[in-house]
DNA sequence: TGTTCATATGCACTTATGAGTATATGTATA
DNA sequence: TATACATATACTCATAAGTGCATATGAACA
């Protein structure tokens, strides 16, 4: 039942939500995230963090990134996801995010904020 | 998304999703969950107050006792319990919770334990 | 090997949350 | 209408969790 609860628990900020979502819909490195969602870098971290100590993502480097997915094996998570997809319409934060998913471009390249500064 | 993080805060806590399973399977009053669950009563009534909050169980006084039922309006919450209760083997302690539903009677008439002691 | 940069972690602070106990509420019944 | 009893709420305490900022880590590359 712990393993329940945890994952509700982990569920239940809305950052790690709209991260989950996100990768839900493809593989992100963590700039991207950043990028997407609009929120500072250590919050993402952290948010990957916590998914990954429950095992719901995995983490990958390719070359200067690391790249986050979503692992397909937690029949109860999956459920869910697909429910919030099946009435993403209710979820106008969500819906939105995806929606951005489209500039991820945008931010692997510029990564770093402050090299827009020079 | 606050209503869907505020469901699975709700479901985060041990009690709270005991409740949520017992109610799926079928109406209770306070003092039925609190013997079959064997808790304190007021962290019942705390539980049942949470759930109560977000509209996910409806209550209805009958006689002496508060019976709740759980509403079935809710989407997400309907995929998750469904879900819990198709691999239900995995959940020892909602499995055993299930199993001592047959001895609610056993709680409706002593609800007061201090009727024991006289 | 030193520097850059993407990512992770640590810390201080504030707020939220659960546990346990005591007590309040309110309905039913004597 | 007084009492009993089922349920709800209040209060205190300890702990957990989120936020923002600073800094550490560690890989890539010059």
């Amino acid at each position: 039942m712990d393993q329940l609860t945890s994952l509700f628990k982990v569920l239940s900020d809305g950052t790690r939500l709209r991260v989950v979502t996100l990768l839900y819909m493809e593989e992100l490195c963590v700039c991207e995230l950043v990028g997407v969602l609009d929120l500072p870098q250590p919050k993402i971290s952290k948010s990957l963090s916590k998914l990954r100590d429950l095992n719901l993502v995995q983490d990958e480097r390719k070359e200067k990134f690391v790249f986050y997915r979503l692992k397909r094996d937690n029949e109860i998570l999956n459920g869910i996801i697909e429910g919030i997809m099946k009435n993403i319409h209710e979820y106008p934060q969500l819906q939105q995010d995806i929606g951005r998913l489209s500039e991820k471009e945008k931010y692997l390249d510029q990564c770093n904020p402050l090299s827009i500064l020079e």
